[in-house]
DNA sequence: GAGTGTATAGAACGTTCGTTCTGTAGTCAA
DNA sequence: TTGACTACAGAACGAACGTTCTATACACTC
């Protein structure tokens, strides 16, 4: 048995790449085009051996479902090391679309310019995700409106009890200096997350 | 005309929603009980007006798909600003998973232990997405095996021309010292790119 | 060469899909 | 009160879907 399991993965790639590219999965006949075949019941019969090997599923309706992981694969601390392939299913998965963006709505990616949060690990070029709230909260990185210009700044709160609405902006780089209500600024929007790609 | 154009976006959400936690499109039938309707031809009334409004679209077979944007706005400079909803339709959007993935076979992610590559702008807590590959270039940063132990570091080329291998392993931080060859270690990948979320 | 298992073709079937047509209750304006 | 329009219900239809059964060509074994 199995003699031809090299044979099945291979179909199970091609029936993969047509998910990746598409972003759903493909009818029995559609694989019947993608996998050569004359007729659907030859697709029925390696659609049956992809279900065997756990490749698949299918939900209530026959539909055919992915099963194979659709994140990439989470490893712990650096320190921990590559697991060897027997390992690997006991990884856990991320999808990075879903955890950077719970909420798309009111999500912005805005690419940095300038080094004033250089020491809270924000480089020039980095991306950065803001998200548009109804209030903040100090502490948080920010992106604000100075004088019609937009920059991003950790948000403080003054030592004072709030007679002065309480709120400046602090760089994250000696070279800056923080930017006080005085000058009177708007807060757009909280950064919460960042993405740096080489 | 238009009078319930309200009416229709709630519509539009509601299959959005399906759409976000199936990652596919509903069937009639199945709109029907998301909508709350009897028939199917109730839903197709509906979804003939989602069309009108662009809002979805249809395959060859009559399908629908999707015709929203399913990435992130990507705004320009953090000076640029943010747009006014006018403005909004001429935004590119991005895909996060893509983006940080292209190759998702060889790609793991690391959190990161320690600081010795904060001047890089990697701190501790961040999250690496790292790739296994055949050759890795001077100047990248890799995770390589040193001693049983997994280390984050710049790789670097001695000076020299290549009669002792030639490679080094230099952190970003003044209080650790580089890691040469005599010590032996192993290249186990390269970080492609950083992710920290607040 | 007879038997067995694999891999496909071909045809037929019931289900689900999206489509279409007819009907109707409700609203609004003339 | 009539007419036009909106928002559904209900039924019927063809196309596409996944399933199943039978047949066949080939390889391998005994």
């Amino acid at each position: 048995m199995e003699k031809d399991a090299g044979d099945v993965r291979e179909y199970g790639e091609k029936m993969q790449r047509f998910f990746d590219s598409r972003r759903r999965m493909p009818s029995f006949s559609e694989l019947m085009v993608l996998w050569g075949y004359k007729t659907k019941s030859a697709v029925h019969y390696r659609v049956e051996q992809l279900l065997e090997a756990g490749f698949i599923s299918k939900d209530r309706s026959g539909h055919l479902l992915p099963q194979w992981e659709t994140g990439v694969r989470l490893l712990g601390l650096v320190e921990a090391g590559f697991p060897s392939p027997a390992e690997e299913e006991l990884l856990d998965v991320m999808d990075f679309d879903q955890y950077l963006t719970p909420n798309k709505e009111s999500s912005y990616i805005l690419k940095v310019k300038g080094d004033s949060m250089i020491d809270a690990g924000i480089q020039p070029g980095d991306m950065v995700i803001v998200e548009r709230k109804a209030q903040y909260k100090p502490g948080s990185i920010v992106v604000a409106n100075v004088d019609g210009e937009y920059t991003m700044k950790y948000l403080r709160k003054t030592a004072g009890t709030p007679p002065a609405g309480g709120f400046f902006l602090e760089p994250a780089n000696k070279n800056y200096k923080p930017i006080y209500p005085s000058e009177s600024f708007r807060i757009e929007a909280v950064v919460i997350a960042v993405v740096r790609k080489y």
